[in-house]
Parts: C-alpha cells; structure tokens; sequence
DNA sequence: CTTGCATTTTTTTTT
DNA sequence: AAAATGCAAG
C-alpha cells in the first residue's frame, strides 16, 4: 500500500521517441491514432466491442516503451477492479513486469483511499480511517432518523441516504446545502438535521462513506494547495475509462489532478521551477453506455468533453470484433431510439451469423426452463459453460433460474447479488476486526456488542453510549468504564470482559495482522463455539462462512507480507463480489445487466424483457428514466458474440403473488426479421396444437451451429411462424389469453395443454389473480393463474 | 434479556 | 416468498 511519491521525476522525463511498431500491429487506423496522438487531451469515442482495452493497454505501454513517461507517472482510472486487474495484466504483458511497476492502475475509489490514507492527518482523521459501505451508512441513518423521531416527518431511510449520497456527487455539503435551503419548509429542516448529524458522526467514527472517498479527496486538493500540487507533479499521464459513468465529483477529481502546476505552489521541482503544464488526460467512454445516472454519472461530462478541454482531440472507434451483425443490427436498431445522442452506427466484417432467438413463456419458471434447454443443447454441441451468461433487471429473478439450473444439473454461479460480505456473521466478524483497528468506530462496536450473546441488550447499550456522550470518550472507552456505571455484576463483567479482549489484541495498533488478530478474536470471544453449540440449523452453515473469513484473512497474510489489518479492511470495502470472477471456473454465470458491463459471451440470454421489469417499474417517473434504461438493454445485447436469446414470460411472480407481464417496448425496436421467435409450450398449445417441450426446443436444430458462416441468407432461415408472431402482436396491444370469468372450483376437472388432465385441488386469490392448484394425472402438481392459464374446464 | 410468533414491508441497478 | 420489524410471554 506504500509508494514512493517522488516529485521531481518529471524532471528527468526522458526524451520521447515514437510508439514501437510492435504495439500497432493489428490495430485499425482510428484505434492506431487512438494509440499514437499526443496532445493535452483525448476523447476516444469507443462503441461496444470495439477493442477499447486493447488501444488503451497500447496506449500505456507506448508512453512507457517510447519512455515518454515512468510509471509512475500514470495514473489509470476504471469502474471496476476487475476491469483494473485486466488493464494492468495487459500493460504488463506488453512492457514487462518491471516497466509497470510503480503505475497507479485502480478504480477512482481505490485511489482516492490510498490518497486520502496518505494525507489523513493533513486535515483531522487518523489513519487508520474505516470505509463505511452502503449498508452502514443506512445503518447510521436509521439511527438518526429514530433519535430525531424523524420518520414522523415521513422521512424513509432510502429517501434519506439517496438525498445525501446525491449531494455528495455534487460535492455538496452540509453547509453549502443549508445556504440554499427552505427553512419555511419543516421538512427541508428536518434533512439538514439528519445530513449534519450523519457527517458528524462520520468524522467521529473516523470513518468515511463511498460517496465521500472522492469527495473528500476532491476538498483536500482544493483545500491544500500543496498536496494537490504533489500530485499533480507525480501523475503526468492520465486515463480515465467508462467516462461515462463518472458523476460530478469524479470529474471533479480530474479536473483537480489535470490543472498546471502554477508558481506559487510548493514544492517546486529540481530547476527550482513552480510551473509545470497540465497532466495530459485521455477519456474513454460511450454515451450509449451509460447506465449509472441513478448513482449521479453525468452523461454531460462526457457529451461536453470538447467544450470542457478546448484543445482536445476526438476519435471514434465504431469498428466492431465482437459481435456479429445481426446482433450489432438489433443493437443499433434499439438505441437509435433514444434521441438526444449522436449517431453511431456499429459494423464488423464478421458476417451477419444467426439470428436472435425469442421466447415466451408461461411463466418466469418456464422461461428458466427454456434458457436451462437451450443451454443443455448449446454445451453438447461443444459451447463451453463458462462461455454462456445469463443476464437479468434485477437480483430478485435469480431465483427461478437457480431452481431450475439445480434441477437440471447445469453447473452455474450467481455473480453479485448477495455477497459473502453481506452476510450478518460475516459482518458480525467484519465488525470486530474493525472495532479493533478503528476504535472510535461506535456503529461497529454496538454490533459485537452481544455477539455472541453475552446478556448485553438496548439498555445497557443505551447506557454505555449515553455514559460515552457525557463525558465526550468513545463508546469503546466507555467500554471499559463499565464498573463505574450502575449494570448489574454479571452484565458489568461482561462488558469489561468484552473490552479486555479488544485492548489486548489491539496491542499491535498499525502492525497488527488480519489472520492473526481475527483468529485470537474468535477464539477468546467464543463467535464460532457458539454458532456451533446453537441449535439453529442454519449457525453451522455460519460458522463455516466465518471459518472461510478465516482462510480469507490467511491468503491474504500471505499474498501480501506486509498487508495489516487496516489494508484488508479497506480491500473487503472496495471489492465487489463482481470482482473475482474467474473466467476458468466451467461454469455458466448469471448476472444483473448492471454487472455485465464490459464483459462479454459467446451467448447471452437476456430474461425478462418485460414492460415493469425492463425498463423497470422505478424508472417511469425518472427523467431519463426509460432511455437508461433502453441503454441497458443495449449493453446486454452488445454483449453476445454469436448467439444472442431474448425472453420474456406471460406471468411473474412478484412480493409472492403472480401478475400478468407485459412485453417491453424494446422488442419492437428490433427489427422483426432479426429474430426467430419460438412458441412456448404454452402459448403454442393456447391454439389447439399438442407439442411436447423437448421436441420444439429442438425442431430447427439445423440453425444451431456456433461459428456457422456468414453464408446462412436470411431466406434460408426457418420463416419466423406467422402463429407465433400474431400471438406476439396480441401481447403487445395488451392482450393474452384470457379464460374471461372462468370459475374453477376444488375438485373441479381441467384439461391443460401441455399437462393434460387434472384436478383442481385449491383456489386461492381473487378475480383475475385467482390460482388453482391441480393435481395432474401425469405432470404432478402445478399452479395456474386460471384467468390465463391454456386450460378448460371439463 | 431472550425467544417465539404475528405483522409488515420489500425489489432496481452498485463503487 | 423472504426478510425485517414489533410485541408479548417467560
């Protein structure tokens, strides 16, 4: 985590040279001038798939190789540390590993920690600061919000965390905010409130939230003119990619670390010379990308690049090697809607290759069905797991896909959605590492407090806090101060039982080790003796996941020797689960569209292309809500290579009842002849006609060839079924097979077209939402929503 | 203070 | 359908 920060490198900047042939080979004339401008700043304008990491990589190891720059004199910016870990694999294999030593090569928070860890005590926080991710952060504002009885204002937690964290991208605070508040209005009174006590506490608790690690690290350089001036000497060259996706305060940050270093600022270099010019600066990024407004990204950063940077030079990279042209024609079909944007239209020489496939289903369990087949089929035909994905709105629908992927046997991992690091034991064992390395964090203390169960309840909190508040200590202090409080003998050793572990194995402070510290922890406090002895079934199951914490904390001990605790702290903050994944795992992987961002498959199946669900309920109201969220789409599809599945079902399951869906408006963005739509079982069967599943999952198994030439014409595809299609547009003027009033009683006889005969055993809901469970002769028990389902009554 | 049961709310997306 | 919250009994 150390690094030498050398401000007067810049004067032994070697001469320049040009960028070795070796580095260009291969590369189109725009990527080639991507790789070789030189200017104050670029723009490259880079389409899906259109080799963006490689000119990027190209373009580092250039300044290296032509030894225009050190390393230590770039500074690298990407969204994700995968994506980070990517770039610097790469840049590596191209200069070697020594050459990319010393580059800074991160996301803009990981950065801005070891900034801000470096400069801590420059402006009143320790150190040994801790991060506090979103649930944390809610977890203070609950608690404000409850002191100040301020949900009687009808103050919600989210509403309350998403105003903050919005103020924060526009770099706003407390009182920044306050000067241009209503304070006629209660309700604007009552925010102010909840906004200054949650930044107090913040800086009492030592801690910092995402939000305010650019944040802050944005005042600091504008607050110390000196600091931002060591920077700016240090990083000459820097690169900023998903320009997109950057909010206000991101591009705050560059704007601070692209100014020239003027006369006055200390220190000056070896000639004794203050100035120094501008740090050169390249963006790369996609408007059509962007998908991260909700969490303050600012397309106009991007859009105005050439207005912000006057000099700048533009290059647009529309080229693509990814995809082939059907997929890439049915993405420019569906973004072409949003106006607002300037046109880009993708091409590859690729050839146009199969058609997109589209798919009904009956309901949400259907569709995982029909993705689970297709699957099946593609891997005998020699696909490899780990090359297909499956993508989706929300986290929500993982789970008729993982019920079925079990059923069938397919091998699969979720990636995101409920993180390890999310779990409560792990938070629980999180919170004793971070009580002991930041003690002046109260919120993690007041978690272990009774973990394990030690008799230590609300009132004794309430005391110990209140005990801490008079006499202005931390709660951990008022800790050991319990013998002078009035608690009972038993819960009095208790509490001072509970601080004499965290002292002793504090003793360390900054060289303590995670493996170390965590497993004396452990082992004094008795957290997995006591998950084992519970009788809860699942407290095995969350022993063993603090027993990985365990191998978690050794591997990292001895990946890196001299990593302390505070280090594997801040890692656990800033790495997502998205972060690990590992291509190498044989498996298929199923993602939110959020999470698939710059990764790519050979097939993709994009599920639940509903109305409600893509675009997403939520974003109706939101300006700019629905062309987001056609950009999402977008990026789902400019993920596929070869094969790319759309799929949607007639019903979804939802807060555990059962609502018609709709199709989303998107389809009809996509030029008919692009997709060869197959029937669901259901809907083929709504019309009389009896097909078992597993035949018509196969029926044109001619067209399923992976690599399959560019030679299939259009016309010699299967003709899109006229059936399917009708039924199709029925579905999108709104209608689906409707039962009418049909009434269906327990006991009552049906006939299902796919199922066959039955017997109604329950009825539950009312009206349209009613259900009937039926007992099958052959398929077994199943529900049905009767208004809909293809079913009558004998 | 803990446990067990009933009631309510939740689902957008993430560094 | 699952998780979070609230409440009463022990």
């Amino acid at each position: 985590m150390t690094f030498v920060l050398d401000p007067f490198e810049p004067a032994e900047q070697p001469p320049g040279g040009s960028v070795a042939d070796a580095l260009l080979a291969g590369l189109n004339p725009q990527q080639r001038e991507a790789v070789e401008y030189r200017g104050p700043s670029l723009l490259i304008v880079a389409g899906a798939g259109s080799g963006k990491t490689s000119v990027l990589t190209r373009r580092i190891a250039g300044l290296l190789q032509s030894r225009e720059a050190w390393p230590s004199q770039i500074l690298a910016i990407t969204f994700t540390n995968k994506a980070a870990a990517e770039m610097r694999e790469r840049v590596q294999a191209l200069v070697g590993l020594e050459q990319a030593q010393g580059m800074w090569i991160s996301t803009f928070h990981s950065a801005c920690v070891r900034i801000l860890r470096r400069e801590a005590e420059q402006f009143g926080f320790a150190k040994s600061f801790t991060i506090y991710d979103s649930a944390d952060s809610r977890a203070l504002i609950k608690r404000i919000i409850k002191d100040l009885d301020a949900d009687t204002f009808g103050f919600t937690v989210s509403q309350a965390s998403g105003k903050i964290s919005k103020l924060k991208n526009e770099l706003q605070d407390v009182e920044s905010y306050a000067r241009g508040a209503n304070f006629s209005d209660p309700n604007e009174i009552m925010f102010l409130e909840i906004f200054r006590r949650y930044t107090q506490d913040l800086r009492r608790a030592n801690a910092f939230d995402f939000d305010d690690l650019i944040g802050q690290t944005v005042y600091l350089f504008r607050a110390f003119p000196q600091v931002a001036a060591l920077y700016r000497r240090r990083f000459r060259h820097i690169l900023v990619d998903e320009y997109q996706d950057t909010n206000h305060a991101q591009y705050a940050l560059i704007r601070e670390l692209t100014r020239p270093v003027t006369q006055g600022d200390l220190p000056l270099d070896r000639q004794g010379r203050g100035h120094l010019d501008a740090a050169s600066l390249t963006v790369v990024g996609d408007s059509d990308q962007s998908i991260y407004a909700f969490r303050g990204a600012d397309i106009r950063n991007i859009v105005e690049f050439e207005r912000d940077f006057p000099h700048s030079k533009t290059i647009l990279l529309e080229q693509n090697y990814r995809s082939t042209q059907n997929i890439l024609d049915a993405a420019n079909a569906v973004i072409s809607n949003n106006f607002d944007r300037t046109d880009k239209k993708l091409f590859t020489t690729i050839g146009s290759g199969e058609k997109i496939t589209g798919f009904t289903g009956y309901s949400g369990h259907d569709e995982a069905q029909f993705v689970a087949n297709e699957i099946a089929v593609m891997h005998e035909q020699g696909v490899a797991y780990k090359d297909m994905a499956v993508f989706y709105r929300t986290n929500a629908q993982t789970r008729a896909l993982e019920e079925i992927f079990i059923r069938s046997a397919l091998p699969y991992r979720v990636l995101g959605g409920t993180k390890f690091y999310e779990r409560a034991e792990i938070k629980d064992a999180m919170a004793y590492l971070i009580s002991v390395a930041n003690p002046a964090d109260p919120m993690a203390v007041r978690r272990i407090l009774n973990v394990p169960r030690r008799g230590i309840g609300g009132v004794t909190e309430a005391t110990l806090q209140s005990y801490a508040d008079r006499n202005d200590i931390s709660l951990r202090e008022a800790l050991r101060k319990a013998d002078e409080l009035a608690l009972g003998p038993k819960i009095t050793a208790a509490v001072l039982g509970l601080a004499a572990i965290l002292d002793e194995v504090g003793l360390d402070g900054d060289a303590s080790r995670p493996a170390d510290v965590l497993t004396t922890l452990l082992e004094k406090t008795g957290f997995i003796d006591a998950l084992r002895a519970s009788r809860d079934p699942q407290d095995e199951a969350r022993a063993e996941n603090v027993e990985e914490l365990v191998a978690v904390t050794k591997e990292f001990q001895k990946n890196s020797s001299t990593g302390t605790l505070i280090d594997f702290l801040t890692e656990v903050s800033l790495v997502a689960a998205a972060d690990d994944l590992d291509d190498s795992s044989g498996t298929v992987s199923l993602m939110t569209l959020h999470t698939a961002k710059g990764l790519e498959y050979e097939a993709v199946f994009l599920t639940g292309v509903e109305e409600d669900l893509l675009p997403h309920r939520m974003s109706a109201n939101e300006p700019g809500g629905p062309a987001e969220e056609r950009r999402l789409f977008y990026v789902g599809i400019t993920r596929a290579r070869r094969r790319l599945f759309v799929s949607l079902a007639m019903t979804r399951a939802q807060f555990g009842d059962v609502n018609v869906a709709m199709p989303s408006r998107y389809l009809q963005e996509i030029p008919a002849d692009l997709i060869d739509w197959k029937q669901s079982p259901g809907m083929a069967t709504s019309r009389g006609g009896t097909q078992p599943r597993a035949l018509n999952a196969r029926r044109d198994g001619s067209s399923w060839g992976f690599g399959a030439s560019a030679a299939r014409e259009p016309g010699g595809l299967p003709p899109a079924p006229p059936r399917v299609k009708a039924e199709w547009t029925n579905l999108v003027t709104g209608k689906v097979r409707d039962n009418g009033d049909l009434v269906l009683v327990a006991g009552d006889r049906i006939r299902h077209a796919d199922f066959g005969d039955g017997r109604v055993t329950v009825v539950t809901g009312e009206g349209p939402k009613s259900v009937a469970e039926v007992q099958f002769e052959t398929a077994g028990r199943k529900r049905l929503l009767i208004k809909i389902a293809p079913i009558e009554k004998l």
